[in-house]
DNA sequence: ATGGTGGCACCGCCA
C-alpha cells in the first residue's frame, strides 16, 4: 500500500445474504470499503450468491451449511492464508485470512440460547478458544483486525434496559467476563473508544419490537476490535443506524472503522 | 405485556 492511504473495514450480520443482497450490494456502492465481515448469511456454499459479488467487483471468501450461521468475507483485494474455525471445530463461525497485510479474523460467536443451555457453555468455550488462538497465531503489538457479531453487549451502556436484561445470554455476567478475558489479551474496542459514554449506540434491535430505533431499544453485539498498531491507525469508527432503516432490514445494521496507513 | 417478527427448513427451531 501507497503511504497516507485511507482503508475501510466493516461488519454486518446480514441474516441471511440472499435476502439482503442487493441491499449490501447498495450499501457497499455508497460505502467504499476495502473488506466487508459478513455474519449469518444462512446458505450453503453451494448456494452462495458468490458471481453477483464478484461482478460487483469483490473477492468472496464464506463457509456456511445452510440454515444457521455461516461466515463470508469480501474485500477490494485478493485475501491470502483464508482459514475457517478453530482446530477443526465452528468452521462455518471462524473466517480467518489476511487483506492488504491485515490480519482479519470474522467471527458469529454462538447466541448461546439461555444461560442454562449447553449452547451457552458453547459461546464460553468460543470466547476461551479465540483466546488462545490469539496467543496462538497473534501478538498483541502486531496488526490484528477483529471483527463480527459477538453476541455480547459488553457494558450496561451497550444495552437498552440492563436491568431487566441482566441474565440475557448477550449480556449476563458469564459472557461479558469472556468477552473481557479477550479483550485484555490486547484489544480496543473502536467504536466506543471513539465515541466514550455516548448512550444509545447500538448494532442490533429485535425485530419483534414495534419502534426498537425510535424507542432506543437496541443492543451493541456486533464489534471492531483491533491491536494497538491498528488502533493508532484509526481515524474514525462509527454505526450506520440509517442502514437499519431499509426496506427489508437485517436485525442488524452495519459497523465501519476508517483507518489511515 | 413474558408477547411480538423474521428466516430457514419444514409442519419447529433459532435468533
Amino acid at each position: 500500500m501507497a503511504s497516507s492511504e485511507r482503508w475501510t473495514a466493516a461488519t454486518f450480520n446480514a441474516n441471511s445474504i440472499r435476502v439482503r443482497l442487493e441491499q449490501i450490494l447498495a450499501w457497499l456502492a455508497d460505502n467504499e470499503v476495502d473488506v466487508l465481515a459478513i455474519q449469518e448469511t444462512k446458505v450453503a456454499d453451494d448456494e452462495f450468491p458468490a458471481d453477483a459479488i464478484r461482478d460487483a467487483g469483490y473477492h468472496v471468501v464464506y463457509r456456511g451449511e445452510g440454515g444457521q450461521a455461516g461466515v463470508a468475507l469480501l474485500s477490494r483485494s485478493e485475501p491470502s492464508n483464508v482459514g475457517f474455525g478453530i482446530d477443526g471445530r465452528d468452521e462455518d463461525r471462524v473466517l480467518c485470512c489476511c487483506v492488504d497485510n491485515v490480519p482479519v479474523v470474522n467471527t458469529y460467536v454462538p447466541q448461546g440460547q439461555q444461560t442454562d443451555a449447553s449452547e451457552f457453555q458453547h459461546k464460553l468455550r468460543f470466547f476461551r478458544e479465540l483466546r488462545e488462538l490469539f496467543e496462538r497465531e497473534y501478538a498483541p503489538d502486531e496488526p490484528l483486525l477483529w471483527m463480527g457479531d459477538l453476541n455480547v453487549a459488553p457494558e450496561p451502556i451497550d444495552i437498552y434496559d440492563p436491568k431487566r436484561l441482566i441474565r440475557h445470554v448477550d449480556f449476563a455476567p458469564e459472557v461479558r467476563d469472556a468477552l473481557d478475558h479477550v479483550h485484555k489479551w490486547g484489544l480496543v474496542d473502536l467504536v466506543r473508544r471513539l465515541h466514550a459514554e455516548e448512550p444509545d449506540l447500538y448494532s442490533y434491535w429485535d425485530y419483534r419490537a414495534k419502534n426498537p430505533i425510535e424507542e432506543k431499544k437496541g443492543w451493541r453485539v456486533d464489534h471492531i476490535l483491533v491491536t494497538t498498531p491498528l488502533a493508532e491507525r484509526c481515524v474514525n469508527a462509527w454505526i450506520d443506524v440509517e442502514a437499519r432503516k431499509a426496506e427489508r432490514p437485517s436485525d442488524h445494521t452495519f459497523v465501519v472503522a476508517e483507518f489511515e496507513f
